[in-house]
DNA sequence: CGCATGGTTCGATCCTCATCGAAGCATTCT
DNA sequence: AGAATGCTTCGATGAGGATCGAACCATGCG
């Protein structure tokens, strides 16, 4: 009987197994086709219209239509925040998994999270950012300074706070229990490493998984 | 078709209205009654026993048992995050808010919440009390002074501490965002007001209205 | 143009789950 | 002990919504 925000309407959204689905596989940052969403889902490709209009409808998605294809993605980081910490609590309440495969070892290191990087490195990464004052922690914000500008722009790493969208941001991690780099920043450090090759993305997986090389690299770059 | 946590189940549990309405409330950090959280989230005391079963099996919510009371919380502050998050989602996609009702400004302004007063009217008084070191807060504790005890009794409010049920309780009002005074001095409180017909409460609502001379005399008492 | 492919809408079906009254436990007060 | 209070369980009811097949648009290709 009380008022404000609908948060019974939008987890309800995230409440269907389906759409649950669906969310977690745009999860991983790029944009995908209702056909692939109704497979990786396991349903029928009206059934997957039928969700993909509602989640629309919702607010969560957003769509790009290339011709007759229309790709649908992640409406915002902060969208992708958010089934983050439904996953952390999932997991911390969910069936204890009876062993971690290795491919959740590998996305608890270092994963992709809409755009930007998750797992242990990206919190390393942030925790270090700070030590090193090139980010300044300023309440629930995070502010760039002067020598962290000067820091990125000498890595050949730019960005720029686009509409509505902060350069940085903290985005709650659900392996480790702290915060990571989130914004236009993280995801121009993610773009940098990979298109340095220090880390490919795994297939059809969430996974980011270092070359031995580029995890050296990253270390003394960004946790030296 | 992934695999890994199960964030349906979670996101399915807040996705019910009345269950969304129970967590809502109990984001104040009290924990709360079954009871009262029928009340909150305007459903039957069996309605709301089986959600708070549900909850706790999802383990969203502890339960601490004193006696014959049962008190709800949530689980963690992992869970609070999570249901943040969910809200801010929530803020950032329907700030459609349908024009408020007269019974909703009514609401926003006095209503009753269990046997005690809530809204704006309810705060204002509470935060008149601290002011005028008639109670004071000692952490999440509210403590009634020597003033305070002699002040009530000469309005002729009694309250004393019944089983498992203190004096003074703070309780989270959702209209506004901050606490307002529960426990048996609270009651005793709305009591007084209903006896003396400073206001009366609304046929099938929780509203409390005011006459307009009740309103004259309530804030000459409780917030001069 | 006609055909193929990617998506959506419609209609019917089915099933889960929210809801409440009544009855049943459990604890505490008198 | 008996009454009162707080809460849960049971049983019946009903509504919302997830699902899919078939039919229907839209775009691109030859």
């Amino acid at each position: 009987m009380r008022e404000g925000p609908d948060i019974a309407r939008i987890a309800s959204l995230v409440g269907d197994p389906a759409r649950a689905n669906m969310l977690n596989a745009l999860m991983g940052g790029t944009a995908l086709t209702a056909s692939e969403l109704a497979l990786e889902a396991g349903v029928s490709l009206p059934t997957a219209s039928s969700h993909l209009s509602k989640l629309m409808d919702g607010g969560l998605l957003t769509l790009a239509s290339q011709g007759r294809h229309r790709y649908y993605g992640l409406a915002s980081a902060q969208v992708a925040g958010m089934i983050e910490a439904i996953i952390g609590v999932a997991e911390a309440v969910g069936p204890k998994r009876v062993r971690p495969g290795p491919r959740d070892a590998a996305m608890r290191m270092a994963r992709v999270c809409y755009d930007h990087l998750a797992g242990e490195q990206a919190v390393a990464m942030l925790d270090r950012l700070f030590d090193r004052k090139l980010l300044l922690r300023e309440g629930n914000e995070i502010r760039l300074t002067s020598a962290g500008a000067s820091h990125f722009s000498a890595l050949g790493i730019e960005s720029q706070a686009k509409a509505r969208r902060p350069v940085c941001r903290a985005c709650l991690d659900w392996s480790v229990r702290r915060s990571h780099l989130a914004g236009t920043l993280g995801a121009a450090i993610l773009d940098k490493i990979i298109a340095e090759k220090w880390a490919r993305r795994e297939k059809d997986s969430r996974a980011v998984v270092f070359s031995p090389n580029g995890r050296q690299v990253f270390e003394r770059v960004f946790l030296s």
